[in-house]
DNA sequence: CATCGTAACGGCACTCAGTGCCACGAGCAA
DNA sequence: TTGCTCGTGGCACTGAGTGCCGTTACGATG
């Protein structure tokens, strides 16, 4: 955290990776500190440098701004997410790629509980804070919509239902982790993500949806209607598909 | 746009509540032009403030800060949507009240759309701007969900369900708004819509959605299997339902 | 029409985020 | 040991946003 040298005329870190590794978390640790006991407006930069022993400047040089440092390495995850999507098996179905990768995503969070809990902490009462998380979440609903719109390609509305699918996984996404932050880090998240996007599965598969092997329709039917009439309506439906 | 005073001590606008009108108005008007001639980082605020004839201060005292130029009444609007949804009949099916919320929302860019294909040029190309919009979109959709919980309350994963169904009815506006912008607001939106929220409903109605009174079941099913089988299956599906 | 009170205005000074620049010196290679 | 490299610290600068205050236009009142 703090170190002795009040009369040095400062120990030069950061030419070595393992020093950059060490300044960089320094600085991560003593803003989040920083940031807890006085808020994130209230605390500057010089602050926040002298805490970890460095100067200012060099906290530019690790952070592109002082809201970067709340949300380390979004960039790199994010990249990830991009190669999973497109090192993905065509022949598995789009929703469960997708619904796979959220995963990944929740993972992520899971991994560092205290950090997570730390951030969120942070972002529910800064605005600013909060604003930017959103356009990150954001970039992963973007990178989902791009893979699903090339894998809908050529169907009726594929563009439109590539964004809906994007946004319901990424919704449910957020929710459980909304929930597992809310608890504490003591829901099983993972199980709710899986039982989340299975039912977002089951309610958008559908038109046909496995790329000419299988194909798949959905009756939705108020049962005002008699279930003969429905069956009668559905039977016409099926009869009339391909094959 | 520029006024020809140069050595008069400055005219005083802005006392009456016409004249707040024109200064607001003048200085949004200088904002975008000089955003869109020089863009968005290039552009002080001491610039828009001399082109508005006011000064700097008095911009501060009309936009809370630079970038609110580009999004004036956002609030006043996410004020109108939350009426509009609080105002909702609950007889009416929530998934009906929030898409003809969304299309009301949809409406506001459209009675302008100078305006809004302007912003959307500018919002493209700064990312500041657009993780501003997108955070002001998810304000909407937060109302959204707020509202649908309410009306799921009770539900098996109601509030999942409230979040999804948000998040799905939002991306259908987003993506018909981007849509009509790409095409420089020749496409017919308000159609779009419709149509896509229509397929939001029918997909994501399932699980009983009228409060009783009707009931809706949504079957989905692989044709791989014979189309008698399926029948036989919603068949029992059916009949098994109370009433 | 004259006067008064209000409040928007312009301007100044200040804080702080973020950036360009440069001299310094620690670490590495020859 | 010597020289080169590059991260570093410090300085100076721009520009956003804010607090403060004297000024003054404009509406209200008599």
């Amino acid at each position: 955290m703090s170190q002795a040298a009040t009369s040095e005329p400062r120990p030069r870190a950061g030419r070595t990776p393992h020093g950059r590794r060490r300044v960089r978390s320094a600085l991560a640790l003593a803003a989040m500190d920083l940031f807890a006991a006085q808020g994130f407006e209230a605390t500057t930069v010089d602050q926040i440098a002298d805490a970890a022993g460095v100067g200012r400047r060099t906290f530019f040089r690790y952070f592109r701004s002082k809201e970067d440092v709340v949300f380390p390495g979004h960039d790199e995850q994010l990249a990830e997410v991009v190669e999973l999507l497109e090192s993905a098996d065509d022949a598995e179905q789009p929703l469960v790629v997708v619904s796979r990768t959220a995963e990944m995503v929740l993972d992520m969070y899971l991994t560092e509980p205290e950090v997570s809990l730390r951030r969120f902490a942070l972002t529910r009462q800064v605005p600013s804070l909060r604003d930017k998380e959103i356009a990150s979440i954001d970039r992963y609903q973007r990178v989902f919509a791009r893979y699903l719109r090339a894998r809908f390609a050529g169907e009726d509305n594929g563009d439109l239902r590539a964004a809906v699918v994007a946004a319901a996984i990424v919704a449910v996404h957020n929710h459980v982790l909304r929930e597992w932050l809310k608890s504490g880090g003591e829901l099983d998240a993972r199980a709710a993500l899986r039982a989340g996007t299975r039912l977002v599965q089951e309610a958008l598969s559908s038109t046909w949806d496995g790329g000419g092997e299988e194909q798949v329709v959905v009756g939705v039917v108020k049962t005002k209607a008699s279930p003969d009439a429905v069956l009668d309506q559905l039977q016409n439906a099926l009869r009339s598909l391909p094959r």
